[in-house]
RNA sequence: GGGAGUUUAGCUCAGUCGGUAGAGCAGUUGACUGUUAAUCAAUUUGUCGGGGGUUCAAGUCCCUCACCUCCCGCCA
């Protein structure tokens, strides 16, 4: 007999009453009386659990009768309707074999536990109600965005997780390297000899797929990376990791204005398609994690994005009636506590804000006209800050050349990167989405070590 | 890199003025014919994060180390 999922059962329930089925599952928890109990089985294909009926006349009742919680049941039964009034239907069991049990030292219990507490059980927590309903809407997410972009006509590059190049000087990279740190090859001069490494030069992890898929956007026009990306800072907060996943797309012949076009469409795809797939895990999401959750999801969805000019932002702050902890002044970079009011007190939902200046951006932003901003955009949300930064790319060979030089950048590394600029060259332009951002922000977890399966931080790679 | 806080039972936490450690939940045992965080009764559990110091006496005060958490910076 075909095993049937409890997604199945809760979707299509009434057509499968009075049916007999097989399922299989962990128990989630379980009441006993003297002669009859209740089992909640959870198979992992759905957020809800189904109840078992099972009574004395199962040769393993006693054994029923005191199954831990976390144990493994192969279940079989009839569908029928539940006199309860908690679920609709419920299964009374033929046959209930106990495939492992769970022993008694098992760590979860029938009570909420911290998220800190489940973090150093992260091979469980998945479970949980919040982390499998966090998990399957990760999964969720990812599709739509591949969904999205498959259906807008961009291609799907894998850029290169190994780098030589520092790509953006994005700050500190983990090094790749085969050497042995006990005896590192030495030249003439005392420096580590890397072209006795692996790869005969110096290698790190990638800290950002968007320069190699520039090169890609060249060709195919509208493309996009996402993968896996790495930064070695040590940021203790709760919205950095150590290793975390960003989607970077590229467009051909756009614009600024084209790229926050793509990205809104983009959060607005992804909160209509997790409404219509993940009902049951969102609805637990706004119960339990953040009540005004759907609240602003559906806002977003239905609103429009502000944009404002980095010019704008320095004067709204500079007339607010708040103190800050930093005074914001133009040519500085905006404090956290900058854009949290931003987007948080004065417009209360996503604002763009665009045309930085120049000195606080990369190299690889297109230059304005006024020679002091460039075309950079960031996307900021409230209760998780930055979760997309993009820009127009400089498309000009001699402006970008003379960036590189001035930021201390060694125009060598970049020769293929130039050479875009030479080839064909175009305006294009682009963003990184951090993904796991995203994840929070359409779930109301707080901490992004929550949102990812085994997080990656300073001093913490257990798992 | 800078700053703050935390660490007590399996989990969540209380512990007053320094006087030798407690609650709820979980677990275990039993009762119960429709429960749903089931209920009721009984009951077990501690190197008070590590090390050092002050004191007749330290979970409590001081020093130090570690871990975790949070804020800032860096960014996504």
């Amino acid at each position: 007999m075909k095993t049937t999922s409890i997604k199945k059962i809760w979707r299509e329930g009434k057509d499968l009453i009075d049916s007999d089925i097989l399922i299989s599952g962990w128990v989630r928890t379980s009441r006993t009386s003297k002669t009859f109990g209740f089992i909640e089985l959870n198979d992992g294909t759905f957020f809800k659990n189904i109840q078992i009926v099972f009574d004395e006349n199962l040769n393993n009742f006693n054994e029923l009768a005191k199954i831990s919680i976390g144990s493994s049941l192969i279940i079989n039964g009839k569908l029928v309707e539940s006199p309860g009034d908690k679920q609709p239907f419920e299964i009374h069991a033929t046959n209930i074999e106990i495939a492992g049990l769970c022993e008694p030292d098992f760590p979860l219990q029938k009570k909420r536990h911290g998220n800190e507490y489940l973090r150093t059980i992260a091979h469980l927590r998945p479970r949980t109600n919040l982390f499998s309903a966090v998990f399957r809407v990760r999964s969720l997410i990812a599709y739509a965005i591949h969904k999205f972009f498959n259906e807008s006509g961009f291609v799907y590059v894998h850029t290169p997780i190994i780098t030589s190049s520092d790509a953006e000087g994005a700050g500190e990279m983990f090094r790749v390297s085969t050497l042995d740190p006990e005896k590192l090859p030495r030249t003439d001069k005392g420096e580590v000899d890397y072209s006795k490494d692996f790869f005969g030069k110096s290698t790190n992890l990638t800290v950002s797929g968007q320069l190699a898929v520039e090169n890609f956007c060249a060709a195919l026009r509208n493309v996009y990376t996402f993968g896996p990306t790495f930064r070695a800072e040590k940021s203790y907060t709760q919205t950095h990791a150590s290793e975390f996943w960003m989607v970077e797309p590229e467009m051909a012949f756009s614009d600024l204005n084209d790229d926050m076009d793509l990205a809104e469409d983009l959060m607005k795809y992804i909160i209509s398609y997790l409404l219509e797939n993940a009902p049951e895990e969102m609805a637990f999401f706004n119960q339990w994690v953040d009540k005004t959750l759907m609240d602003r999801l559906t806002n977003l969805r239905d609103s429009k994005f502000e944009r404002i000019t980095y010019t704008e932002a320095i004067e709204h702050l500079e007339k607010a009636d708040k103190k800050f902890e930093f005074k914001p002044e133009w040519g500085k970079d905006l404090q956290t506590e900058h854009e949290r009011y931003l987007t948080e007190e004065v417009y209360s939902k996503p604002i763009f804000v665009t045309d930085y200046p120049k000195d606080i951006k990369a190299f690889y932003m297109r230059m304005n006209d006024d020679n002091k901003t460039v075309a950079a955009m960031d996307l900021l949300v409230p209760g998780v800050g930055e979760i997309i930064g993009g820009s127009q790319r400089e498309e000009r060979y001699d402006l970008l050349l003379k960036r590189i030089e001035d930021m201390g950048l060694e125009k060598e590394e970049y020769w293929w990167y130039l050479d875009l600029r030479r080839f064909g060259t175009n305006k294009h332009c682009g963003f990184g989405l951090g993904f796991e951002r995203t994840v929070m922000y359409m779930t109301g977890v707080e901490n992004i070590r929550d949102v990812i399966p085994f997080p990656r931080t300073p001093k913490n790679a257990e798992f």
